[in-house]
DNA sequence: GTCTATAGACGGATAGAC
DNA sequence: GTCTATCCGTCTATAGAC
């Protein structure tokens, strides 16, 4: 298993791996080491606690969901473009999802409910994500809405989720990604509309 | 803590609470003996391993919830009064999901990565709660319109506990049952229209 | 004396931290 | 590589009811 990646680099991506397969605390130092073809002792050298594993693999992923977000995406792409091709990242990973449910949904969940130190990382990528729709759906409808859009966005996806997962059937998450998109065009459709009629507010 | 309920049954609603507030990992048996105001030894005199305990807590819920879907409905009410009814409770829970999650929802992701003996007991509430609502869907739509629709407003609530959860706000929940009484209001209207014209499915 | 319920302690195993 | 802490599971001891 060893690449030509540094050693720090492999014990975040083993860490990282199996913190979305197994949960953070089903997860061992020593497996982490294990998975990233190392004794347990080294990963302490490059890690002093389990936390700061953690941290580093909380850290890891909001950069590669920033770089996810953006990366082949036109500089001057649309709001639509841009939330349906997020749409079609989620749909490609239906697999994925189904065998072990939303790496950052269960993540939060499982340390949601654990001390401080934990819960406020483990909902970062989450928040990231969540401001990351409202900006997009901002530039085609007020602040407002386009905070009720991301959230809505947001829950279906991560509902999406907790439910294929359960079900082992990544057919659940092609299925709410399609209605998704409906839901998607009707209502970048209505703010299109009511940007010619700026009066009622929609849902 | 002492109550007239009898210690097993002290014990199952302690481990009910401590899994819902902490999780299951995070529960250990000394915690759960001393919430029922027991010493572990005596919570082994009612349950062998941790798993029993585990078991009794699904079996709980389940009846619990059963007993939550019907009580107080009208046997003859219909499906509509019947899925709104189960968002008003949903609704009236915002505060607890947002601090704990969904019980049902974060117990099935935290150990639906897990040995099969734990993933499919917790994930069980979840699927009957999907099956009710197929069956009420299923008295006003085709078969397969009411398991998309059930399919879909099981994804959504998740997913607004799983989004209520990470921000800690139960506003979250509140705004998406909302949302879903509105996309409710909908389905139904469609239904109805169909049945005079049974020609187009509805998504 | 026997049965039930409670209480406490021990052993094996494992994880995290130094 | 070691050390300590914790947890699960088991075993033994105590107390009261019948």
């Amino acid at each position: 298993m060893s690449d030509t990646t540094s050693p720090r680099e492999r014990i975040v991506e083993a860490a990282d791996r199996l913190f979305a397969e197994h949960g953070f605390a089903a997860t061992s130092i020593a497996d982490v080491a294990a998975a990233a073809g190392l004794l347990k002792g080294n990963v302490a050298y490059y890690f002093k606690t389990k936390q700061d594993v953690f941290d580093a693999v909380v850290l890891a992923r909001q950069q590669r969901l920033s770089r996810e977000l953006t990366e082949g995406l036109a500089p001057d792409a649309d709001a639509k473009t841009a939330i349906a091709r997020l749409l079609a990242q989620v749909r490609s990973e239906a697999d994925r999802l189904a065998r072990f449910g939303c790496p950052i949904g269960s993540l939060s969940t499982e340390l949601g409910k654990t001390g401080d130190s934990l819960q406020s990382p483990a909902a970062r990528p989450l928040l990231e994500l969540e401001d990351y729709l409202r900006s997009q759906f901002g530039r085609v409808m007020t602040a407002s809405a386009a905070r009720e859009c991301a959230e809505h966005l947001l829950a279906l996806l991560q509902g999406a989720g907790v439910v294929a997962h359960a079900r082992r059937d990544p057919a659940v998450v092609r299925r709410q990604v399609d209605a998704a998109s409906v839901w998607l065009d009707n209502v970048l459709a209505q703010a299109a509309q009511l940007q010619g009629h700026p009066s009622r507010s929609a849902v």
